[in-house]
DNA sequence: TCTGGGGTCCTCCATCGT
DNA sequence: TCTGACGATGGAGGACCC
């Protein structure tokens, strides 16, 4: 624990959907639902006005609806919001070298490492010029928290949302926490909470009171003593900017669960030629083969096979993913598989056996011959799910295959310029044409095959300079007034002439 | 009306070698 | 030669986080 409040939490202010707002001029102070659109869909995050109808994060989407049938429902644009998390990340990395992402919209700075603070006055100005800087750069607003440590540094922040900045004093921690939730610390969750609840502790106080012997016994060495230690106000886990990749894996929940063993198994075989992809992309091998059935009760087994040495063979994957599969029962069905691999190395076996054979020069980690595009055209679409549905579908199908579209996507119409689907259906596909900080658009519906409307990028939130050179962080303008960037028009409205594409479109 | 995806860490248990 | 203690490792499951 440091003797300033020198750490600082950034949390952007309901991410997912606030870029989707920013993006849609026609959702701006509307209820707007990010997540999986299908019937087994949960929320990814919900906007302002959304969560006032009582939807969250993590909901399940159907229950959302009946919550807040108006809302607008959309599919999840992950490099979207990458584009814009790149954006913050860079203002602070300006910062400081030790920046610790937690996620897209989240991460810990340590202002003391980069000398940006030094006591509360300095780390109050830095964290009120990285807000406004965040709204300038990419348009959407943070809430910052600034205190002496991780945890509190997070509580602040959360106080602070929406759009804000709470300080929290070194000294006041303990009298901070003291009335607040247990589920305040990290790592204590739904079950550790009613653990607690039962044993008749339900504040941090009480956590105090309680005492570590106590906490021990009730959870264990690890969790009782790192709890007492959080509750008092003590958490000093520095902030670590580089954290090695310990696994990766690939998952999929099925609409309807699967009953068919030979389906089951070739679904096995696809996550693992694309856990593959993942752990080769990444430039990683591994040693430990996963394999996850979640059952139609909900209840999920995982099952294991540790190999001589690492592997990053797609047939090797495949191969072991199902032996691991022979093992299981799935009478009754399967509703999600999941192939992971952990103990990561750099290297593989077969690396190992090409440089005894004196083959290994000029060989590279990375995407292997099968990864040559980097996406997963190759295979076949999850069941009951269509391609276009997936999160960041870009680009047409094949000849012949019905185009889907999903609500939220980005497209651009020959005549009428960029715009993005507001649903789809019967055959038809709606339009909203309108650009980042424009001006509401009009609807336009089409057939779902109509060869002038096409997938497209993302349009920047705010308008890149015109010099093309870096601006620093100390350059920016402050926050007061309006953004300084102007409402942008998109640098074209539309590359190609039209040729009448509109007698298919219902104004 | 049920409950995503991609991770990390911890605990418990079994096995094996010393 | 047998036995028990102990650490390392692997496998499975659970909890948690965003």
């Amino acid at each position: 624990m440091r003797s300033a409040p020198t750490i600082l939490h950034l949390d952007m202010d309901a991410f997912f959907a606030a870029a989707e707002q920013a993006a849609k001029p026609s959702l701006r102070g509307k209820p707007v639902v990010v997540g999986g659109l299908g019937p087994r869909g949960v929320v990814a995050t919900a906007s302002y006005e959304a969560r006032r109808f009582g939807v969250h994060s993590a909901m399940p989407m159907a229950q959302a609806r009946r919550l807040a049938p108006n809302a607008a429902y959309l599919v999840p644009r992950f490099s979207f919001y990458r584009s814009i998390s790149e954006q913050v990340m860079r203002l602070l990395g300006a910062l400081s070298p030790l920046v610790e992402p937690l996620s897209l919209d989240e991460a810990f700075v340590d202002l003391e490492a980069g000398g940006a603070a030094r006591d509360a006055a300095s780390a109050r100005a830095v964290g009120e010029r990285l807000r406004a800087e965040i709204e300038a750069v990419t348009g959407l607003t943070g809430s910052v928290g600034l205190a002496a440590s991780k945890m509190i540094a997070k509580v602040a922040s959360e106080r602070a949302k929406p759009d804000g900045l709470v300080l929290i004093e070194p000294g006041t921690e303990r009298a901070l926490l003291g009335p607040l939730s247990v589920r305040t610390i990290p790592g204590v969750g739904p079950a550790t909470g009613e653990h607690l609840r039962r044993a008749g502790i339900t504040t941090c106080a009480e956590l105090v009171e309680a005492g570590e012997d106590e906490l021990v016994r009730l959870l264990g060495r690890a969790q009782g003593v790192s709890l007492h230690r959080m509750a008092l106000g003590h958490d000093d886990r520095p902030v670590v900017a580089e954290r090695d990749m310990k696994s990766v894996s690939v998952e999929d929940t099925f609409d309807t669960d699967l009953h068919d063993r030979l389906r089951i198994r070739l679904e096995v075989e696809r996550l693992a030629d694309r856990c593959v992809r993942r752990l080769r992309s990444s430039g990683h091998s591994g040693r430990t083969i996963v394999l996850k059935v979640r059952r139609y009760d909900f209840s999920t087994l995982t099952r294991s096979e540790t190999l001589r040495g690492p592997t990053d063979d797609p047939v090797v994957v495949r191969e072991a993913a199902a032996r691991l599969l022979e093992g299981v029962d799935t009478t009754g069905g399967v509703r999600l598989l999941g192939v992971g691999v952990s103990g990561l190395a750099d290297w593989t076996q077969e690396d190992l056996f090409a440089q005894a054979a004196g083959l290994i020069a000029g060989v590279a980690p990375g995407p292997g011959p099968d990864d040559a595009t980097g996406t997963d055209t190759g295979h076949p679409p999850e069941p009951g799910r269509p391609p276009g549905a997936a999160p960041d579908a870009r680009g047409g199908p094949g000849p012949g295959a019905v185009r889907q579209w999903s609500p939220g996507q980005d497209v651009r119409h020959a005549e009428h310029g960029p715009g993005w689907v507001q649903g789809s259906g019967v055959g038809r596909v709606t339009v909203r044409f309108e650009v980042p900080r424009g001006e509401i658009g009009r609807v336009r519906t089409f057939r779902v095959d109509d060869p002038e409307l096409t997938p497209s990028e993302p349009l920047p939130l705010v308008a890149a300079p015109e010099a093309p050179e870096l601006v620093s962080p100390e350059q920016l303008e402050p926050p007061e007034g309006q953004p300084s960037s102007p409402a942008t028009e998109p640098k074209e409205r539309s590359g190609a002439a039209g040729s009448g594409g509109a007698d298919s479109s219902i104004p």
